[in-house]
DNA sequence: TTCGTAAAAGCAAATTATTTGCATTAATGG
DNA sequence: CCATTAATGCAAATAATTTGCTTTTACGAA
């Protein structure tokens, strides 16, 4: 799968008239190279020092670019960090094969809880829901839910049933979601109890 | 049940030192005036205008407060907004009565779900989510509990069976909550159907 | 290819927000 | 009522953000 790492977002005058995220502005040389000069100087600061202290002119200072382009295209650094949160938050591979569509999800389940409520995990989540934009979180979610697509998918594939995935996506990924984002940390039981529920349900 | 509405927060010099929410600091006279004064003016100035457009500084002069002591008692614009979020997102009645733990429960999930996905509501919960504290977050989740246990209570109070509130919150609340979060609208239908779902699970 | 156009970036001055040290006020506990 | 100290006020210093203007450079048409 082809995946275009170039998105520009077109900004303007005042604060309120910002981030209207278009993609494929300039995806010349110039911009894809401010860009990923400036995803990489955020991606590396946030693995140097608290998240608190990134600001736009460090970011700006690593990736030599000067602050006002950032300004410019991302308007803030919320809508910058929840960029370059999303593009971590890419699955970069398919869901593991264990052989039976219950056994897929669970194991897919269990990596996904582990990881999202990990504390860079966390953060990332907490950056692209804090960023105006609903886009972001959007794309978050079509990234998880393909997963359970492709798992489904293979369950069919095998003869077997499998349930919905809208389905899936209220009683596994919903509860594990709320409870990192709200406070609690889902251990691995509750993870296989909401799949073996879910899974109950299936055809 | 009697709420201190009285929150202080602690805050010292450097950025990461930041943010370490001790309550009941000096819930003497001004102190007090001083948090109610600046919670209603970010409150009113929410109202007025873009979220966005909201500074400090416009706060505090709003609120008849240096910036300082805000900058000094929440550290940043963030953490103050999921202050003043999470005491608006308390709930301020009872869940009604509509007679059964199952309409009980409609009832209460269809106007959440309302309330939540509202503009205002989106605001609210990305403030609390936003703030580094997860406390707030925390809260916000215990309210929701808390209204889950009341309609629990009275159903079982009725001699009827309900589902234990844990799966009420995993099959009912997170899946409300993560299509608010995630970008989609739960309409009245979609609730109804998730209600059911865990009402046939009671007992 | 070259040229015209306009988007994106650089630069620097102006504005605004944030931090900080010190002085003052006022809760709290004896 | 007094001593103590947290909380606030004030103002100077620092840092971030905005903005007007210039320069660079992609892109498309000739």
């Amino acid at each position: 799968m082809v995946l275009s790492k170039i998105l520009n977002h077109g900004v303007r005058g005042r604060k309120s008239d910002r981030m209207a995220v278009k993609e494929n502005l300039r995806p010349g040389g110039r911009s894809a190279r401010v860009q990923a000069s400036v995803h990489k100087a955020a991606r590396d600061l946030l693995g140097e020092m608290n998240r608190a202290e990134v600001t736009i002119p460090l970011i700006a200072g690593k990736a030599g670019v000067t602050p006002s382009t950032i300004y410019r295209r991302w308007g803030d650094l919320q809508e910058l960090l929840a960029d370059v949160a999303v593009e971590r938050l890419r699955p970069d591979m398919q869901p593991i094969d264990a052989g039976s569509g219950k056994a897929d999800l669970e194991a897919w389940a269990e990596q996904y809880a582990e990881e999202m409520s990990s504390g860079p995990g966390r953060e990332m989540i907490r950056d692209v829901l804090a960023a105006q934009t609903g886009a972001n979180a959007c794309k978050c979610c079509e990234y998880t839910r393909q997963q359970i697509v492709v798992i489904a998918d293979r369950a069919k594939a095998r003869g077997a049933t499998f349930p919905d995935v809208d389905l899936v996506m209220d009683q596994v990924v919903a509860p594990i979601m709320y409870r990192i984002l709200f406070g609690d940390v889902p251990d691995a039981a509750r993870v296989r109890d909401l799949v073996s529920r879910v899974m109950s349900m299936a055809g």
